[in-house]
DNA sequence: GTGATCTAGAACCATGTGGTTTACTATACC
DNA sequence: GGTATAGTAAACCACATGGTTCTAGATCAC
C-alpha cells in the first residue's frame, strides 16, 4: 500500500502545485538546461525562479551539477512515479465503477438495503 | 498536450500535498462520509479537519450533501484522473530510456558529438 | 422541552510561500 | 586587469496555510 503519511509524497505534490514548477519540469524533458535558461521563460525574477528550481531540488525532481559558473538542471522523474503510483490507485473511481448506470444501480442497491456506512 | 498552467491542477496538487487530504481521500473510497467520521482518525481538532475537507471540495475532490445535521461527502475521481495525466506524460523519464544501460550510452554519445543544449 | 450531537464561523497565532530589490561572489571573455 | 555573465544570499513584504480556541446554530433523541 502506498501511505499517506510520506513527506517525500508531500514534497513532491507541492512541487508539483505551481504551475512555473511544472512549466520548468517540462523544460527539462528537452535536456539539461541551466538556470538562465529556465528562468528566462517565466515571468518572473532570476532569484525567483531560482527559489522554485531549488523546491524542485527539495522533491528530488531536479538534480543539479556545476560546470563553471553555471548551474546545469536534470529531470530526475523518479518522483513523479510515485505521485502517479498514489493517484493511479483511485483509477477505478474515475473509471467504469461509476459510470452513470453504476451509480444508478448502487444508488438502487442502497435504498432497498440501506446497510451501515461503515466498513 | 496537458497544459502546465491550469489553476485546476494547482489546486489538485496542492490538495494532495498533506497527509491529512491523502488519508481522507483514501477513507472515502470506502463511500460516503459525514465530516466527524473523517475528522475522528485524525490527529487534529475537528475545525482542522472541516479546513482539510474544504480544500478539497475547493480542487473538486470531494462533493458534499447535506442530511439533516449531517454533512455527508463522497469522492469526486475526476481531478485524480487529470493529475495522473500530467505525470504520466513523463512516464518515459522514469522508465526503459533512462536505464542505466541507456544514460551510459547517452553520455558516451554526449562526449563524441558535444551537440548544443538547446533544440 | 432538554440535552446531546454535528457542524459552521470567527478570531487569533505561528509559520510558510511567492515575490521583489539590493548587494555580493565567482567564472568567463577580451 | 577590467567587464560582462551566472548565480547566490539576505532583507523585506503581502498573503496563504495549518493549526488552535471559543461561540453559536441546527437537528436529533428522549
Amino acid at each position: 500500500m502506498v501511505l499517506d503519511h510520506s513527506p517525500r509524497l508531500d514534497l513532491v505534490f507541492h512541487a508539483l502545485a505551481h504551475p512555473a514548477r511544472r512549466a520548468i519540469i517540462r523544460q527539462l524533458t528537452g535536456g539539461e538546461r541551466n538556470l538562465s535558461e529556465l528562468a528566462s521563460p517565466l515571468k518572473m525574477t532570476f532569484p525567483a525562479a531560482s527559489k522554485h528550481v531549488r523546491v524542485l531540488e527539495g522533491a528530488k525532481l531536479v538534480r543539479r551539477r556545476i560546470a563553471g559558473r553555471e548551474h546545469l538542471c536534470r529531470l530526475e522523474a523518479a518522483p513523479l512515479k510515485d505521485a502517479t503510483l498514489w493517484t493511479e490507485q483511485f483509477r477505478q473511481f474515475w473509471e467504469t465503477r461509476f459510470s452513470a448506470l453504476d451509480e444508478l444501480l448502487e444508488e438502487m442497491k442502497q435504498q432497498a438495503e440501506a446497510p451501515p456506512r461503515k466498513p
